[in-house]
DNA sequence: CACAAATAAGACTGATTTATCCGAAATATA
DNA sequence: TATATTTCGGATAAATCAGTCTTATTTGTG
């Protein structure tokens, strides 16, 4: 479908923005994921796994066990969920597809795009997660609040 | 795999960009494309039906026929040619994925990321395939001329 | 007209992504 | 310790995307 990012990324930013407004320290399970957010279970078990093993998230087992960060949210970037689920591939990759084609060789049409890459980059790793749950805290509608958390 | 497009994408904007590089009025069949772009015959085959069929391109059949643009490259942006073939669900989804997410009622980091949207989208519409026509042409280098044209 | 070369179209196969299922390991609590 | 609840990990199934194959239709040329 391409341009915007896997199912599985969506679904991680989703959960990592949900765990970020929650407070600091507590555990989620991932019951309770699935159920706000609407994400089929056992692959957002996996998702969470995988973020875990990357080391964004913490995981404890058992009752009362669940996820939370494993950082500040400041410390965690959008760069950094897609390129734990994603991979990064984009950022060198030529969007024409030439195979041959890269910063040191570049297609006919590479410095066209190389802006827009840019600005793509440069905005992943400026949005920090805690910008984006104090956008979801300060907006006070049913709506906002509602769509933040489901 | 996500962030960019397609592989029929890819492919397409290959060929179109192909396409421009040639003679005006001049067809090409699918063999030469095929041969020159290093994209599997058939599928090829499958994406400039859909091209034609969205009226970007169009077809002769019988010896001597092919594909030729049906306009000129300057009023062929980047975005037709990904309306075409992936469709154009990105310029309005939530980047999230939320399904209740929209313009009118919009997620918590929805207007986060309005502005990225609308720089690809800006860029889609105004790059035109003469402009990356004239840049591959302009280019003479064997490296440039080669992956323009493979 | 007969033939060859090209597009058109649909069925089919394979790969990747998405989603589901099941059993094992960990752990809080009674 | 027994049990319930949770994450962990691998196997499997379904859906979508990529690529292949076959046949029909069109059309220029001898």
């Amino acid at each position: 479908m391409g341009l915007i990012f896997s199912r599985q990324c969506e679904y991680a930013l989703q959960s990592v923005l949900y765990l970020a407004l929650q407070p600091k320290g507590e555990l989620v399970s991932a019951k309770e994921l699935t159920k706000h957010l609407s994400i089929p279970y056992h692959f957002l078990a996996k998702i969470l796994q995988t973020l875990s093993r990357k080391g964004l998230l913490v995981s404890s087992r058992g009752p009362t066990g669940g996820f939370m960060l494993s950082m500040p949210p400041r410390d965690i970037t959008l760069f950094h969920i897609i390129e734990a689920i994603d991979g990064i591939d984009f950022t060198n990759k030529c969007v024409l597809g030439y195979r041959r084609c890269s910063a040191n060789s570049p297609c006919a049409t590479h410095d066209e795009w190389a802006s827009v890459r840019e600005a793509i980059y440069q905005m992943l790793i400026s949005k920090n997660i805690e910008t984006l749950a104090e956008a979801a805290r300060e907006c006070q509608s049913v709506q906002c609040v509602t769509q933040a958390l489901a």
